[in-house]
DNA sequence: CTGCGCTTTATTGTATACAATTAGCGTAAG
DNA sequence: CTTACGCTAATTGTATACAATAAAGCGCAG
């Protein structure tokens, strides 16, 4: 996209993550326009793109408003991430060079450091992972699973119960991104898609634990990583 | 959608499915004003819509082209769909009741009826087929499947090669949807899902072979049915 | 003859005005 | 008191004008 609609598709979008913007909140493109400092036809563009990535749900009368997400709702995106991602990893095992795995080895590496300081570094510690996911989806080689999981990914759910994870968490994901590596190093397609699945289950049950008692109450926007 | 950029979408999908654009043609926003009856605005919201349903693909600077689908793109498609829809099969499976069974039996009762008439009812077929797998696809009660099927299963590669079926392969895939129906009795999941998994990879060599001869040449917009 | 860079032209992005639709509310009838 | 109807205001849909940007054509220099 380019400058205006970029701008407000960010814009919206970290209002929603946030929690500037609470779920149900009706979304005026209007208001939006103003607060995004461009007109009304960028605003428009980002919330159809918002509402493919779920955060944004439109009425049959076309308005729209922020998207709710029950736990059972994550769960529901969860389990679909986890086969797609195991699948991705599959095809990556099976298309893995060494270069790729060098690169996925740093990448672990930095993750590492990430997580050893005294005071983890949540934020390196994301865009670290984020790559890390990046890297075995490009490696995976299909377009279309790529675009699939894309959409399902950036989603609001996903982006803050790394700030609850303990040590043992960070560790954990360290260590299962470690095991991926191995299985890659094999050629071993089913192993990595198992390691994978069981990976981002434990990433939603940590995200399941951290709000549990909530029954299915709407989630509130909060950040997981995998 | 509303009128006119709901015009737009099917005048433009229609002109792409039906061979009238072909791969790689060039989408200017202009001329397909011109042609749909409308403004520039509308068939802007239509080929974002078309490039979600990955029909149109747009280069870095903005430019939309008719998509061009080789037989590896369609093989891809074919693999995620076989896995989604089959995990659909399985989750229907587990929630299925008798009313949606006896839904499903009187659609497949039509199909049948639609292919064993001296000149097959194609129209019918695709019709009920397409019903079928959407009941199914709704029994499953995941919202986020549902919507990453939907923009998989409503692709250009999907929607031809019926015609190329033989009586057999008719036959066959109603069979295969008799088959499911068997696991939906007994809510056995996982029989559901090898059965559809197994109906989708079947539809995908049917294609491909309707289509051998041709390499990863780019594939014409032809219709499947699966 | 070829390759680079500028000018021109085509195409898309954005803003804004206006039309159409929808929701919200008040009023009046049952 | 409830409900149904209709009016008003708010919101989205569409068209069009203008701005920005990228492609294409042309000329000039090497």
């Amino acid at each position: 996209m380019t400058k205006a609609s970029d701008r407000a598709y960010e814009t919206i979008r970290s209002m929603i993550l946030s929690g500037e913007l609470s779920s149900g909140d009706a979304l005026r493109e209007e208001a939006l326009a103003q607060v995004c400092g461009v007109s009304r036809t960028p605003v428009r563009e980002a919330l159809r793109q918002l509402e493919a990535d779920l955060l944004v749900r439109r009425t049959e009368s076309q308005r729209s408003y922020v998207a709710d997400w029950s736990l059972d709702d994550v769960a529901d995106a969860f389990e679909l991430r986890a086969m797609l991602e195991g699948h991705a990893a599959k095809r990556a095992a099976e298309r893995m060079t060494g270069d790729i795995i060098a690169e996925l080895t740093a990448c672990n590496a930095a993750i590492l450091a990430a997580i050893s300081k005294s005071e983890p570094d949540v934020a390196t510690f994301l865009d670290r992972n984020r790559e890390f996911h990046a890297v075995v989806l490009e490696t995976a080689g299909s377009p279309r699973l790529k675009g699939l999981l894309t959409a399902l990914i950036e989603q609001p759910v996903v982006w803050r119960t790394a700030q609850h994870y303990d040590p043992e968490a960070f560790k954990c994901s360290h260590g299962e991104h470690a095991d991926l590596l191995s299985a890659f190093e094999r050629r071993d397609g089913p192993w990595a898609e198992s390691i994978m699945a069981g990976h981002i289950r434990r990433a939603f049950h940590a995200y399941a634990d951290a709000h549990k008692g909530l029954g299915s109450a709407r989630a509130e926007p909060e950040k997981g990583a995998a």
